[in-house]
DNA sequence: CCTCCTTATTGACCACTGGTCAATAAAATA
DNA sequence: TATTTTATTGACCAGTGGTCAATAAGGAGG
């Protein structure tokens, strides 16, 4: 017997995962509730727990698409007709752009010591750090070591960090994070 | 009237503080209820609110303490007997040695989002972060712009803020520490 | 049409959280 | 001793994440 199709009234994965994206990005996903959610979409909470495990799963489920859509951007830069030096910088600025344009999920991609969630992030940002580590080290002229490349990455992940706190959106810091760029880009 | 002295069983801030410490260092901010606090400490969970306004500013008091301690780690390395540019080395070191080895601590300073506790911490980061700049500037041997300063305190913040993720104390991660250190120096 | 089975949904329930507050015990002062 | 100040308690509140038996709703087979 085949699965039941759901009726257009039902809950489907996707209008919870909507309902929730909203929340999450504008409220941060200590300050959502799964009742909250729920409420948004007009159900019980029990619900949710029917179509995801627990909040991290439901939040974990958001966090990959973003790693698609920074794996993207990324991708975007480089297919860019660009001196390689420019290019380079533009990675760098992308980057922290994205960073500071989706700064809930960065903080579950890069910065939560939530166990439940980190767990489940496996290959999310280790995909998306190959993609940036082999850029750099493409475009950057000379021979780099492994470690520089990590290293460089921590330094911008630095900035992303602290603007976190304290900004609502790249723009807010566009210049000083160009300045970042080409701080770091002395390095290599 | 003279305030009533307090008498040797009855709780005093410091005895909640130390409770406290203890179980925010092994477990985190988060993890941490007012009653857990209060059960460790043999009261009720009611009592500690008459000494703290709130876990916020419960926490608040030890981080504060923890400023003094970093502050006291800095000048130690500047009181050394070394070459300048060795010491500067030391100073990006024995920040991340600091950061990585108070972790919880190190969130509240400078990675919290929790409006509660952040809306406390006001001179703390800035004494830091002022003693670190003039360091900086002080031991360098070039003219630095205020800005390069600030993006090289970012770079090694995200040094700190990653391995506070992976790594139980400094030791486990001391020589990609210092690499990280060398690595920065080229910059200024 | 009527079973039977799968799927979805509900809301009561649990143990927990941070925080408040009237009642009260205990010590210091007058 | 009587009064005032200080410290402590635990019931209480509104909220949390999560579970689960009961139930409704839809499809398949007869």
């Amino acid at each position: 017997m085949s699965p039941r199709k759901p009726v257009q009234q039902e809950l489907t994965q996707d209008m919870i995962m909507d309902a929730a994206r909203d929340l999450f990005v504008s409220k941060g996903y200590q300050h959502v509730s799964m009742r909250q959610i729920a409420k948004e979409l007009g159900c019980s909470h029990g619900t949710l727990y029917y179509h995801f495990k627990n909040k991290a799963e439901l939040f974990y489920e958001l966090v990959e698409d973003h790693f698609v859509l920074l794996n993207q951007r990324l991708q975007e830069v480089l297919g860019k007709d660009l001196d390689e030096r420019e290019k380079l910088k533009q990675i760098l600025v992308a980057y922290i752009e994205f960073g500071l344009n989706h700064q809930s999920h960065y903080e579950i991609m890069f910065l939560t010591k939530d166990e439940e969630v980190r767990n489940l992030l496996n290959q999310g940002p280790n995909r998306s750090y190959e993609i940036f580590a082999q850029s750099v080290a493409r475009l950057s002229g000379k021979k780099l070591k492994v470690q520089e490349i990590w290293l460089l990455f921590l330094s911008l992940h630095g900035f992303v960090t602290h603007y976190c706190r304290y900004v609502n959106g790249f723009e807010e810091v566009k210049d000083l994070a160009e300045a970042h760029a080409d701080f770091l880009l002395k390095l290599i």
